[in-house]
DNA sequence: GCACAATGATTGCATAGGCAAGTATATTCA
DNA sequence: TGAATATACTTGCCTATGCAATCATTGTGC
């Protein structure tokens, strides 16, 4: 079991200004990369919560319910609305598994397998666009904090709701 | 005007893998902090999308609808909605100005300014807690890196649609 | 003053996501 | 075997967000 590592002491609630923290940060980054994927993509009619199961769908992996929603850490509820709009584009298909009568297979119609094809290359433009002026180096210190701050993330997860209660 | 920066190339169309991109990986960060802050107001009954406007009144400085839509760069729409809900919650009043007799002044209720007082020390608890183990300045570095991609993306924003066409 | 544009706020419509309950199928184990 | 459990998916309800149209008010240029 590895030694506990105490948080960080960058804020204080004290010195708190909400337009200068990491969070709001990333918030920004965050839809300024999905504004510019949407935009590029909006020729083919889709949303951001559509081409990310289009992609995973075609990149192989991720062929049922279920697990996509695991890969993409979103509500199976929200997955089988999600579905139910590429099968009304007619996009992807659904079909029950004989061997698991339970599981769901995906696969991507014709047309969908089209239109994905389009993603990667429009991904890669925009996060590179946004990566401008960025030595390689740099980049991946970016990748190293982030995966850190997850790693972090996570430990507090499975903590659990020991820490859900607030000091009044 | 500045010399434009050529945009980098650390990812391809083909190379892309999904679960490897910067774009993932702060989804990922973001989802485990707001996961972690909503936890721990939930004893007060609120969501991000509530806390946050709530903490930003109480901060002063975005007073009315449009100001606060902008600061967050949330659609006026969705903030009519939020504040209905927060004013249902007792925690906001709205007043129409005399000045302006278009704009709403936003005040909070007594209840209100209580509970926006419990959001810092969250804020930065969840925030401290996320970058465990953190140099100083490695925590100078992202905030350096995240500026320079909003910069990057704040630059693609405003060349506007001329983008927005894709290759086909 | 008056047509016209700009701004602030709201509403309708659509997509989107979380949570909880429910159904169907598979698995585990007593 | 058969009951309890787990898994896969779905549905209902609520919150949340974007976009477009609308209304009221304010500001601008003639």
């Amino acid at each position: 079991m590895p030694v506990k590592i105490p948080p960080a002491s960058f804020y204080s609630a004290e010195s708190l200004r909400p337009e200068g923290t990491i969070g709001l940060l990333m918030k920004r980054v965050m839809q300024s990369v999905l504004l510019q994927i949407d935009r590029r993509l909006a020729a083919h009619d889709l949303t951001h919560a559509q081409w990310l199961p289009l992609y995973r769908i075609s990149r192989g992996g991720c062929d049922t319910m279920a697990a996509l929603a695991r890969d993409q850490s979103l509500d199976p509820g929200a997955m089988t609305r999600a579905l139910d709009r590429l099968e009304a584009k007619g996009l992807v298909r659904r079909e029950r598994s004989q061997q698991d009568r339970r599981v769901i297979k995906l696969e991507l119609t014709d047309s969908g397998r089209a239109v994905s094809q389009h993603v990667p290359a429009v991904l890669a433009e925009v996060l590179n666009a946004h990566l401008a002026g960025f030595e390689e180096s740099e980049w991946q210190m970016l990748n190293d904090l982030l995966q850190r701050m997850l790693a972090n993330g996570e430990a507090l997860r499975d903590c659990g709701k020991d820490l859900a209660k607030d000091s009044e």
